[in-house]
DNA sequence: TATTGTTATACTCTATAACTATA
DNA sequence: TATAGTTATAGAGTATAACAATA
């Protein structure tokens, strides 16, 4: 083996390299596939529980849990960054959830060209009641899993979120 | 601890069947919101750089996709199971590629009510060059992760998928 | 001038239901 | 009658760009 000329050698490690390349390319479309079809398929089951329960929209809902977090409101602009969505979508979900008096708009004293946008108390029970509920629907569509085996893919998407985010912005 | 009335053991075990059952929803929680955030930054990644260096979206990629992997072609109804949407949409989508010359709708000569959708020469060729680029392109964005870490992941998310598969359904 | 948010518009995907043609 | 696929319709979500009000 080691008594090939150089040139050989050489391409040998190339064609390694290129094996190596390919193979990981493979490894990562087959998880990206995999992933995929995962994250659909849990995807549409809640948003279809969702609509017949509750008659509210999986964005809807993500709105709704943005402010949970944040009791004190959140801005329009930060709701949109939150959601992963541009302005005038964030907009016309909280027209309608305003609408039914799930949300407030409140004005900041020190900026007025912003709104704080908060629960109101009927958003706070109406959240709440389906949050447990939803809650319970994940933990079934994953109990599939165990314990260890959930807390390694936390772990291992939490890896990859960090690269995603740090490489790609 | 073992000194106290049966009374008060059962209420502790009680306690701790519904801690470990809190602590599992929100293990399950906690892992759905993070699968969903990196499935949504991957997505809309791919999406857009699909539309601005190929002009195509990612349900018209994906339909070619599901053909590249049955060269005998699929019908409409298998397309419709395998892209997880209803028959309405793959119509549309199949005639806007069969408009732009990418596939062709080739009649079944034992049901002729049926049609098998194959991919056309051009198509072919318009898939695999998409196909070579979008691979890198997926490569790249999980190479956060190295060969071992993905073959775990593509494990986990394996039996998750299983399981979905045979619950829900 | 820059920024916050809204409005107007258009496009894609989606589901549903009524429909045609064939089995 | 049942099935394969199409058509028509309506709705949600999305992005983009022009716009108003405030900083």
């Amino acid at each position: 083996m080691s008594t090939q000329p150089s040139n050989q050698h050489r391409d040998d490690q190339n064609i390694d390299l290129e094996t190596r390349l390919t193979e990981d390319h493979h490894a990562a479309l087959k998880l990206w596939l995999r992933m995929l079809s995962c994250t659909v398929m849990v995807e549409s089951e809640i948003r279809n529980r969702l609509r017949s329960e509750f008659e509210i929209t999986l964005p809807r809902f993500d709105l709704m849990a943005q402010l949970e977090r944040h009791p004190d409101g959140l801005r329009m602009g930060e709701l949109s960054k939150r959601m992963m969505v541009t302005g005038g979508n964030v907009t016309g979900i909280t027209d309608q959830l305003e609408q039914e008096g799930l949300v407030e708009r409140v004005i900041e004293a020190k900026d007025r060209r912003a709104y704080s946008v908060k629960l109101t108390n009927a958003g706070h029970k109406a959240f709440a009641r389906m949050a447990q509920v939803h809650e319970a629907w994940v933990a079934e569509l994953f109990s599939g899993l165990n314990a260890e085996q959930k807390n390694a893919m936390v772990d291992l998407l939490s890896k990859l979120k960090n690269s995603l985010t740090t490489d790609v912005s």
